[in-house]
This record gives structure tokens, sequence and C-alpha cells, in this order.
DNA sequence: CCTACCGATCGGTAGG
DNA sequence: CCTACCGATCGGTAGG
């Protein structure tokens, strides 16, 4: 054990709020159902944070920044497109995964964000979905990919990581890993790839580069 | 112009209150903007509704029924499973189309439903499950479907059409006809169906037969 | 069908 | 003088 530091205690505010945020939304949540959680008082979260909707918008921000920037890939990446996009999915299926509380509060709870900060959220998605459109293209230009409509398979594949907060529970029948490797099997289907996703070891053997 | 009946006001509120609740949210919603909506007062509403809760449920139970219907056949229907499937899946996402906002409020907006009223719905889900697994399964059994796991599969397919909230627009650049016909097609090659989805006024020559 | 009003509970902040 | 908190209570607003 050690005296927690304040970054320490922010997060652990975070990482309380986040779990009831989950549960009961942000109207639905109050100071002191947060306060009673982290046993302590609203001084003392009012010390770290402005307001409960700076708290609010902190892990919604996190969360969807997990999630919307597994499309990123370096500009020298000169793999083929339906490569980087198998990785893409793959890495996007993890951090929905992963962030599957906090990345559902951007659209599960949308009306409790502040209008510049939803502009903000907006501008996020757009850029995602960009890139992914783009690899997308690119992959069915060379003959590697096979789909209709573009955005909108784009958006079929996107609901399928985003929806999970309504029936994935971490302890469940199948493990996470296991999890992420099954639907991202199924957005590969989507987009007519044939490849097999990878297992998250040969992935770690395979790409050691950090793209972060 | 006529003067409206109990009913056609009880509809009224419940049309102005969907609206109002997926905008805003249960709580977001207070009973003074779906007065002012309606241009009239509190009394008038409570006149046809107990409380909040009543209105809010009314609207819930009515689109999670439209939705997770989609999977029910008469008993005598001895068409091919891949067949029943492909009708089935059609209905699922026409009706996720139609009831997009009273749908959404099931899972978007679970904590503001009692345990009891959230019970009923998971007995619903539970059925729809149930019965689109079965036909899942037999498909695959007479070789007509190709999936991994069952139950994430079916997971997968629910997501496009129950995700559709956070992006579909009545109003947007692709009609709705052709939106449901385009997500079928993509939940087709999720199971590893063949066959093209029937335009709307095909499905109506070929299966007369109502189901409720 | 409306005006007026209640018990309670909210987010946020005072003094010490 | 600062920090990190506590007990008590503020102004406003919710459902009914």
């Amino acid at each position: 054990m050690h005296l927690p530091n304040g970054a320490d205690k922010r997060e652990r505010i975070l990482a309380v709020a986040e779990e009831l945020f989950f549960q009961y939304s942000f109207l639905g949540t109050t100071l002191e159902m947060i306060c009673a959680a982290l046993r302590t008082t609203k001084p003392f979260v009012y010390y770290y944070f402005k307001n409960k909707q700076e708290i609010f918008e902190t892990i919604t921000w996190r969360g969807s920044v997990a999630v919307m920037t597994a499309m990123k890939f370096p500009a020298d990446d000169m793999r083929p497109a339906h490569v980087k996009l198998a990785e893409g999915l793959h890495r996007f299926m993890a951090a929905c995964v992963a962030n599957f509380r906090s990345g559902a509060l951007a659209y599960r709870d949308t009306a409790s964000l502040r209008p510049q900060f939803q502009a903000k959220l907006r501008r996020l998605a757009r850029y995602f979905y960009a890139d992914l459109c783009t690899i997308m293209e690119q992959g069915r230009a060379d003959g590697k990919l096979s789909f209709e409509d573009t955005m909108l398979t784009a958006r079929a594949m996107v609901s399928v990581g985003a929806f999970m907060y309504a029936w994935y529970a971490p302890a469940g029948r199948v493990p996470p890993d296991e999890i992420v490797r099954a639907l991202t099997s199924i957005l590969f289907k989507m987009v007519g790839l044939r490849a097999k996703p990878m297992r998250v070891s040969d992935r770690l053997r395979v790409h050691t580069s950090k793209t972060r």
C-alpha cells in the first residue's frame, strides 16, 4: 500500500463514476451515489472536477477515443488495404470489448452531453468513418473485398461493436479474447474478407510497431 | 377535422412523449416538456396515464414487441429454415427501421424501467433469440447457411438493427425501403445466406398469410 | 381541464 | 498560509 497521489484519486473517481454512469445514466447517477461508492464526500470530488458534467465527459471522451482510433495507420504503412482493414477491425473490436462501458456513453446518453462536446465527438466519428470507408474501398478496388454500399456496411460493422454494451458481460460464457476473435471474424464476412482474424499473440508477434 | 376521442388523445400523448423520450431520455424529459409540446397541462396527461413511468413503458413495450416478434412463424409453416430466416430477418430489419425510436428505449434507457418490466422485456428477448437461433441452426444443418457461434452471430445481427437509433435519419440519403433491403442483405452475409432480400412488393405478393 | 402548490431531492458551495 | 476534507445547508427544480 502507498498513499495515492492526486492522479490516482482522480482515476478512482473516474473508475467509480464510469460504472455508475453506465448502469444508471448521467441523470440517474447522483453525486451522493458516486461519493457513497468512493466512501468520500462531495467537496473531495469537486476538488478534482469542476462539476458532474466534467466527470461524465472525461469518461465519455476516453472511451470514444479508444474505439475511434482503431483505423489510424502510420503514413508510411504500405501494406495492402485489406491487410490494414483486417488489423484495424481487430483493433476496433478489441477496443469495443475493453471499453464497452465508457464507449457506450457517447451514443446511449448523448442528450446529457453539451452540444459543443457532441460536436467534438461527431468530428472524431467522422474521421473514423472516413478512414474506414477509404480502406474498405481500396480493398474492394484491389479485388480483395466484396460489399455493396460502403457507408451502410461501415455503419453495420460499427453497430456490432457498439451495441455490445447491451449484452456483453466480462465474466460470461466466452472469454474476452475469444469474443473479439469471433466478432472480428463476423465483421470480415460483412466486407467479404477471406482471412481469419489473427489471435492477439500472433498480431503482437507480426506487428510490433507502436501506433501511439 | 373532428373532435378526437379519448383514444386519439392518448395516442397523441404517446406520440409526443416518444419523440421527447428518444431525444432527451426518460429522466431528461419532464412532464412540463410533454405538456408544452401538447399545449396542455399536467392534469390532462394524468387523466390518461397514472404517471410518467406508465407513458414510458407503454411506448417501450410497443417498440420492443414490434421488433421482437419478427421471428414468429405459424406452426404449419413448412418452408425450409433458410427461407423462413430470410423472411424473418427482413421483417426484423423493417421493424427496426419503422420503430427505431421506441425500439431503442428498451436498451438505451434500461435503468429507467422498473425491474419487473425489465424482466418482461428479457423474456420477450429470450423467446426472440431462441426462435432465431433455432432457425439458424436448422438452416445450417440443411447446408444452406454458414456461421460459427450461433448466439454470437445472432447478437451481431440484432446489433445491426438495434444500433440504428444512433445514426438513422428517416429523411436521409437513402430511402427507408432501400435501407431495409441493404441492411438485410448484410445480415444474409453474416449467416452465409446466398439469396438476395426480396423487395417489399415481392414479399407481399408471395406471402399473403397474416402472422398476427 | 387548469391553477396552485406539496414533499423530496437534486447539484453545488458555504464556513470552519 | 496551504491542502484536503467534514457537517450542514444553500438556491432551484423535479414529479405529482
